[in-house]
DNA sequence: CCGACTACCTGCCCGC
DNA sequence: TGCGGGCAGGTAGTCG
């Protein structure tokens, strides 16, 4: 499910539950995710706080108080959810029970946290197993090899388009695989791709190089674009955080932008752009498929 | 170096 | 009802 907005929200679901507890315990039901559990995974963070929690990309990071960072990512169908431990009364000292929700074997790492009196479980669920969890130092994070190389975050004034202009100036490869490049921006997924592109009325299917002008500055087009990035960006995050205020577990389902995509998975539906009387497509680039209307996005 | 393609894995939905 | 095929929000590795 996760894309920029979505890895936001568990963050912030999460943060309550989280920040300032102590992992009493860390279980494991397997010995890997998309990749073995790095060595020691469960023994260096057992006993330590947590500090806080941040985000790089779609990357959700716990920050131990040792200077350790659990880098995060929830892959395809990753996600977390909190329950208050089942047992407090009725558990065997030492035998940790492990809160199982309906597809529970899919259950793959549980945090016991201590919370002052409280005793609380994150659970962290991924069927299809795309997911992974490495631990890095915290100082040596942007040598993180996904890290290296990203992108800036779509959020706050980091992205301009004077820097797309200057990421896009002469590539041929569509906007839609451009965009994608999580070196080129941070955190983008095919969802919101689709969707920033449908908003500032471009074809995904138009070279990348044709928004910059001969002077590799941004065209007016680019310019828009890069509002339009930052804006579905902006109302999907904050939507994924209006869905998650009245829930206290952190459901990695809640706020997919309340799944009203414009065009995204809208195949024959009448374009939403005010006016335009065309219908969405599906076509299929790179391996992915992405919707659009060749009537108003050129 | 770039871009295209594939692999990874499970679940769900659709058509037969 | 069962079965096979296609599809799914991501990344990383290979190959031309």
């Amino acid at each position: 499910m996760p894309e920029l907005p979505e890895v936001e929200t568990v963050r912030r679901g999460l943060a309550p539950a989280m920040e300032g507890a102590r992992v009493r315990k860390l279980h494991l039901g397997r010995p890997d995710l998309r990749f073995p559990f790095p060595e020691d995974f469960a023994e260096l963070i057992e006993g330590k706080t947590i500090i806080s929690l941040g985000r790089r990309a779609k990357y959700l990071l716990i920050e131990l108080e040792d200077g350790l960072t659990i880098v995060s990512h929830l892959g395809m169908s990753g996600s977390f959810r909190v329950e208050a431990e089942a047992d407090a009364e009725g558990s065997i000292p030492g035998v940790f029970h492990h809160p199982r929700s309906k597809d529970g074997k899919h259950d793959h790492v549980v945090f016991y946290l201590d919370k002052g009196e409280e005793r609380i479980c994150v659970i962290y669920n991924d069927p299809r197993r795309f997911g992974f969890m490495h631990l890095v130092e915290r100082s040596k994070l942007d040598l993180y090899p996904a890290f290296a190389e990203l992108g800036p975050e779509p959020t706050g004034n980091t992205l301009s388009a004077d820097y797309l202009a200057s990421r896009f100036d002469g590539k041929s490869q569509p906007l839609k695989s451009t965009l994608l490049d999580q070196k080129v921006i941070a955190g983008l997924g095919n969802i919101y791709v689709c969707e920033a592109l449908w908003r500032a009325h471009l074809s995904p299917l138009r070279a990348a190089g044709t928004l910059v002008t001969k002077g590799g500055k941004p065209t007016a087009k680019l310019v828009y674009l890069t509002e339009k990035i930052r804006d579905v960006i902006a109302d999907a995050i904050a939507a994924g955080g209006s869905s998650l205020r009245d829930h206290i577990q952190t459901d990695g389902t809640l706020g997919y932008f309340q799944h009203s995509f414009s065009v995204y998975d809208q195949e024959g539906q009448p374009c939403r752009t005010p006016g335009c009387r065309g219908t969405v497509e599906r076509v299929v680039q790179a391996g992915r498929s992405t919707f659009y209307c060749a009537a108003c996005q050129k």
